[in-house]
DNA sequence: TCTCCAGGAATGAACATTCATTCCATATTA
DNA sequence: TAATATGGAATGAATGTTCATTCCTGGAGA
């Protein structure tokens, strides 16, 4: 096995045992297990257990990123744009459940706080589709002229408790439903 | 001090550190400090730390569906009473952000889970004013029918998500912004 | 009124367990 | 053979829980 091949097993078993136990429930010895690795080599990749989180936090977020913007036509009006991101972003938590529960385990830890913080008041250098489409939409006076934050709240929040209920099989969701709750997110924020 | 004292002593040293750090960054030991009594002593009044946790959770549970349920009026229309919960909810998570923060650490955990499963399946034999108004305002088609479970995503979801970017400082919301989201909700849901 | 006692409550040091991290003998590679 | 990487036992810090001991209170007896 490749150095690359080790590193992404590593990151894959914690992926897993943590998207399912917590950050407290995956030990790093389970973790080191589950990767068919020595306890002692995953800190030949990572620094720590805090880096090893951190690290697989950035990489699920390129991902996503990737994911969303396939098929992402900047020319579309905003309503068609918002409602693909909706679609994309439900499309991609179901299919990768695992993903989904890591990173709602992250957000919902200091990790999670301090990104946010970054993410909303650092000059984060990336580019940012979710935000750089609301603006667009309260310059066009075509989305409601409310916070930044709240508008990311009435957008993310309902995709978020719906994609958990759905994974945690409390709702079966189809691509019916997706588009309805994607329609029912633009009556939100629309003007 | 009494006993009842006590043990309210000790719940209320858990609310305050576990919100702040979390159930694995609050430590019995510092638990029984901040309560001013013995480790000990707090296994005279909870069997365990998990025990501890959970009753602390469904007196926090009781005291938020008392305030909420104060002034609220049966018989007005579906369309108020869905905006005056709304209200009510987001005052008393900006009046009581460690209940707040609690409550947050609790349904992003494997306790959470377990108890949402039994409030959407179990027969919750108790009032639950949320799910009332939502099957009301479904049955006079003034909401989108939409499987119960999504109407909360589009409802608690926004809520919770803006509560908690108030209490950890990323927005100030006052009355008025407060207004417009519950109004944004609402424009959600409704049909 | 004062003294003493019984029984329950409180205590916190001690214990067993768990965890992240380190270390070094062994295996692998160049 | 030399250099590097690996595995997993060893380590020490931290945690939940226990339990032998101390403390407190309220009532009985003188």
């Amino acid at each position: 096995m490749s150095k690359t091949e080790k590193r992404n097993e590593i990151l894959q078993a914690a992926l897993e045992l943590i998207a399912e136990f917590g950050f407290h429930g995956a030990p790093m010895a389970m973790i080191a297990e589950r990767a068919g690795v020595g306890a002692g080599t995953i800190y030949r990749h990572f620094e720590s257990k805090d880096v090893l989180i951190q690290e697989l936090f950035r990489d699920l977020e390129a991902r996503i990123l990737d994911h969303i913007q396939a098929g992402y036509d900047e020319g579309l009006p905003v309503r068609e744009k918002f409602l693909h991101l909706c679609t994309a972003l439900l499309r991609y938590f179901f299919s990768f459940p695992l993903e989904f529960r890591y990173l709602e385990q992250f957000h919902n830890s200091p990790y999670g706080r301090d990104y946010r913080r970054d993410k909303l008041f650092g000059d984060s250098s990336n580019r940012h589709p979710f935000k750089e489409l609301l603006e667009q939409g309260v310059a066009l006076q075509i989305i409601k002229d409310l916070p930044l934050v709240a508008l990311f709240a009435l957008w993310i929040g309902p995709l978020t408790s719906l994609a958990r209920d759905n994974i945690f099989g409390f709702v079966q969701v189809d691509d019916m439903l997706s588009r309805q709750v994607a329609e029912a997110c633009w009556d939100a924020v629309r003007r």
